[in-house]
RNA sequence: GGGCCUAUAGCUCAGUUGGUUCAGAGCGCACGCCUGAUAAGCGUGAGGUCGGUGGUUCAAAUCCACCUAGGCCCA
């Protein structure tokens, strides 16, 4: 009689796949999800808790313009583990995404598009196509935020273009107005004075451009700090290519650490930085060098020299080199008060870290109106920002004779008037061709301006003193985030709030047509706002400004006829009052909890959400700020597509699934810098192969067990299977752990380490013989059983945050599974055993013998003595604890090293390995001594014999 | 140039306040076994002067300084 006892063994079975094949599948979870709402019933049914807390993550916006990036995918991925897990704990952790969507980003790529029609359309009508443009990348995103497995209230977002927000945009803005915030002052812009336009930088191209090229003197009237030029006349050297920006100058800025020097030529001591001395001269005394082809930059020590100071100008160029009167640290310039060449006033000197050495005199020519540094130093000295220069490039008042002139028209009248004035110390006709920005529509040289803007004050009721305390109320992880946004917020300059741009909600002020008086009135900007609730900011321009202003009048002269401000606010005022527009509108309530973005937001969001909720309402608006780092490629260098080192999600999604990258997630330190690259994520593949064959193989063994009829009680259970909740217990600590504290790649090391080590290769090995060959329904099978099924949900709910579609998939094929989804069934809450560190001493210490029974055994299969480990039989000498600890286990020893016999001995720790005697058990393999004892089966041994009956 | 941060095996990460157990884990790799988890599973093994240099200390991956490489934000 030939039985085929192959049969009869109880292997383990399930449709649960080995191969993932997760880009397909993915989507058709995904739909499932949706189909049955899952995010909605999950915060609904942790909403019906009594008691139950509120946990807000506030999304941060990204920018609807674009496919999203890897990124991207960190951080929305990052939160949303967040905020499964905090649903899976059983708080409401209601998730919301939304949109940044005005700004110039999107009104540039309109223009592009719109090309030569924009100038036919009105601004109601660039509104709109902007708009339209931002709702096609909002759908675009939304498709690909959800496929990564986010959860979201995705059919409701919020968007910073909604009417709703662009109302809650002006009522905040009239917040911060009452509060007294608001102050209107001057800041310099790229100017067009053909298109008559402001322009952002990204709309500036730089082609050449011929300019003139001066030397100027400026009569000091205090002495120079050296006692032996008393009673001389000094006077600065500066060098400038825009003569027009002259009757704007304000200052003279020296270099700190530069060494200057004071030359006599023609009788008058000239000043100018050490380095530029020969440079100086070539252009305006040749004579005065004895090697005339002085090159046109510095001289070859003039870095060295700019760093340190040190050295003295290479006399052996100088004709005269006895006429260096003097070397002065730039340091002592500061304060020093010149009279202007032409202009009515004195200015100073002053220090700055702009100056360079690469031309000019290492003394910089002033006008904070008409430059970006020139704009911030003056900041730091208080100087006045004066721009004498209308919106058409013709002189003001402020210009004094040069009044009413075209700026460029009157550069040769100006030079010529310091020639005659003795000013000039170079050639009039000299000039410099150069690159000069042009503004992209015209290629008509721009200018830099300065124009009136509203600013948020920072002083204003100690906001920034309050911000900097708001902070250290604030809990930043990693730690560092605090001294870097501390930093920032202690050395920023008033915000300016304006933008001469169409794609933003309009500043709602409105200017008296009389004497252009502002109206900053928040009872106005509620009517504004009430507006854009029905219309959004296209109201602003569809309505007559009577509408809004509704007879008021001009606090200064009673006019009650006012034009509206053209200017729209700075988009980071938008995103910075989603505390408000989300938080506060849809009752979450302010602070939330979170906020978590990556680290450049110190200077972004976290900053402007800060500055506006620390101004409008007195407290930050987060309790908790999460960062993350960028992501970088396989090399640790930063992406970008000229190096062409990109990695697109969607690639990563079509060849390896969502969850891959989910692990990818989880499995970084964020905290830093993340790598991703093609080794990287494949050998994430791997680890998640291991994952998903550790959960398939408890569902096979599962195939067949029914909790309710065959669970065994947890006391009840093989000592090693309450091992394996032992050891399940430490994990579910672990990894509860690594979320509370967004140390998720702790958790997926855990992880790992559990499935290949605790499970794969020790418990799941061990309890073969068990599972397959033992009586079907005897308790010592049921008894694993319950261990594996408890194991593998618990598994399941842990992993779920990461995990999510595999979870997903695999808690479908989970027999008895105590909830419909995964994601409903809530964190594991099972007790450790009673006796669990008793077990996880026992069997840690009987798993060493373990691993040296295994290397002996491994000797011998070298040896060709045995092929698997139940050819063998062993033998154990030991002595003390441990041999006690054996002899206490014995039964179960082969049982745990999978070998078919093990006998103990005395004498020096040691073991050795011998075939096993007799002939295998046809059925389990193992050599028994019993083989044969049932007549009815002769090749099997009593356990399997048993089995069958 | 400034502010903040990072640097441990090929990869991803542990390494509490400096000290027997401090140079670890998993993966990958090499070699072998199994063929009853099979495009799986098991075993054994090789791999690092803890970015570099100098210092503090009886003792440093761990503290300090500088340097190098890299990241973010400014200028």
């Amino acid at each position: 009689m030939l039985v085929d006892y192959k049969d009869t063994v109880n292997l383990p079975k399930t449709a649960f796949p080995m191969k993932a094949n997760l880009p397909q599948r993915e989507p058709e979870i995904l739909r499932g999800w949706e189909e049955q709402a899952i995010f909605q019933r999950l915060v609904a049914s942790n909403a019906e808790r009594p008691g139950a807390k509120r946990f807000v993550l506030h999304d941060g916006p990204p920018y609807a313009n674009g496919d999203i990036h890897i990124g991207h995918a960190l951080n929305k991925i990052l939160k949303d583990v967040v905020v499964k897990y905090r649903n899976l704990k059983g708080e409401v952790a209601d998730y919301v995404p939304g949109w940044d969507c005005h700004g110039l980003p999107i009104e540039l790529k309109v223009d592009k598009e719109l090309g030569p029609k924009k100038r036919d359309m009105d601004r109601a009508q660039i509104i709109e196509a902007c708009r339209a443009y931002a709702r096609k990348w909002i759908d675009r995103q939304r498709e690909s935020f959800k496929r990564l497995g986010v959860f979201g209230r995705w059919d409701d977002p919020y968007t910073t273009m909604s009417k709703g927000y662009e109302a809650e945009i002006v009522r905040t803005f009239a917040r911060a107005a009452e509060k007294g915030f608001l102050f209107r002052g001057k800041k310099p812009v790229y100017w067009c004075i053909t298109d008559r336009t402001a322009l952002a930088e990204a709309e500036v191209e730089y082609e050449d451009h011929t300019s003139p090229s001066i030397y100027v003197a400026f009569d000091l009237v205090s002495p120079l700090p050296e006692a032996k030029l008393a009673g001389k006349k000094a006077r600065l050297v500066i060098w400038t290519t825009t003569p027009w920006t002259l009757p704007a100058n304000l200052a003279v800025a020296a270099h700190p650490d530069f060494t200057y020097v004071a030359y006599e030529l023609h009788g008058q001591v000239l000043v100018v930085a050490k380095d530029l001395l020969t440079r100086f001269l070539a252009d305006c005394a040749p004579d005065e060098l004895l090697v005339k082809d002085v090159p046109v930059a510095h001289s070859p020590d003039a870095h060295a020299a700019a760093t340190g100071g040190g050295g003295l100008v290479p006399s052996a160029h100088l004709v005269h080199p006895e006429r260096i009167l003097a070397y002065l640290d730039g340091k002592a310039l500061e304060g020093l008060i010149y009279r202007h060449p032409f202009m009515d006033r004195e200015s100073p000197v002053i220090l700055g870290e702009h100056v360079t050495l690469e031309a000019g005199t290492g003394l910089v020519h002033t006008a904070p109106g008409h430059g970006a540094e020139d704009y911030q130093v003056g900041l730091a000295y208080g100087l006045e920002v004066l721009n004498p220069v209308d919106g058409a490039g013709r002189f003001t008042e402020e210009a004094g004779k040069y009044a009413g002139k075209k700026i460029f028209e009157a550069n040769a009248e100006i030079v010529a008037d310091l020639q005659a004035s003795g000013h000039l110390l170079s050639d009039p006709k000299a000039s410099l061709r150069h690159s000069y920005p042009h503004c992209w529509r015209c290629h008509n040289p721009v200018v830099f301006r300065a124009t009136d803007q509203w600013f948020l004050s920072l002083e204003h009721d100690g906001l920034r003193k309050r911000t900097l305390a708001a902070i250290d109320r604030v809990q930043w992880i990693p730690r560092w985030g605090r001294e870097r946004i501390y930093g920032m917020i202690e050395n920023r300059p008033d915000w300016c709030l304006s933008r001469q741009r169409t794609w933003g909600v309009p500043i709602p002020v409105f200017y008296c047509e009389g004497c252009a008086e502002p109206l900053v009135s928040p009872a106005v900007m509620g009517r504004v706002a009430q507006a854009f609730e029905a219309e959004g900011i296209e109201a602003w321009y569809r309505h007559a400004p009577a509408d809004f202003t509704q007879g008021d009048r001009c606090p200064k002269c009673g006019k009650a006829e006012f034009r509206r401000e053209q200017d729209i606010l700075d988009v980071w005022w938008d995103s910075g009052v989603s505390w408000a527009a989300v938080a506060e509108k849809r009752g979450f309530g302010v602070p939330v909890d979170l906020y978590l973005e990556g680290s450049d937001q110190h200077r972004g969001w976290f900053h402007s959400s800060l500055l506006t909720s620390v101004a409008i309402r007195g407290q930050a608006p987060y309790r908790g700020v999460l960062t993350h780092g960028f992501v970088l490629d396989g090399h640790g260098k930063a992406m970008s597509k000229s190096l062409g080192n990109t990695v697109a999600p969607e690639e990563i999604i079509k060849k390896y699934g969502a969850d891959i990258l989910r692990l990818w997630v989880s499995a970084a330190d964020y905290r830093d810098d993340v790598r991703i690259s093609n080794e990287i994520v494949a050998g994430l593949a791997e680890g998640y192969t291991k994952i998903r064959n550790t959960v398939r193989y408890m569902l096979g063994a599962l195939d067949g067990f029914d909790p309710a009829r065959d669970a065994v009680p947890v006391e009840e259970l093989e000592p090693l299977d309450r091992w394996a909740l032992a050891k399940l217990a430490a994990w579910d600590e672990k990894v509860k752990a690594a979320y509370e504290n967004y140390e998720f790649h702790l958790a997926y090391h855990a992880t790992m380490q559990l499935c290949a080590v605790d499970l794969s290769s020790l418990y799941f090995d061990i309890i073969k013989d068990r599972l397959y060959t033992w009586k079907k329904d005897g308790k010592p099978r049921r008894s694993a059983q319950t261990a594996l099924w408890l194991v593998c949900q618990d598994v399941l709910r842990l992993l779920a945050p990461v995990l999510s579609f595999t979870a997903s998939e695999a808690w479908g094929h989970l027999p008895g599974r105590p909830a419909e989804s995964v994601f409903l069934a809530g964190l594991p809450t099972r007790a450790r055993p009673a006796d669990a560190d008793a077990l996880e001493a026992r069997y840690g210490k009987l798993f060493e013998v373990r691993a040296m029974v295994q290397k002996k055994l491994e000797e011998a299969r070298r040896a060709g003595l045995i092929g698997k480990s139940l050819e063998a039989a062993v033998t154990i000498r030991a002595e003390g604890e441990t041999r006690a600890l054996l002899e206490e286990a014995k039964a179960e020893l082969p049982t745990l090293f999978i070998v078919s016999k093990v006998t103990l001995a005395d004498g020096p720790s040691g073991v050795d390995v011998e075939r096993a005697p007799g002939e295998k058990c046809e059925r389990c393999w193992i050599y028994a001594d019993d083989r044969g004892v049932d007549p009815a089966h002769p090749t099997l041994c009593g356990k399997c014999a048993s089995a069958l009956r």
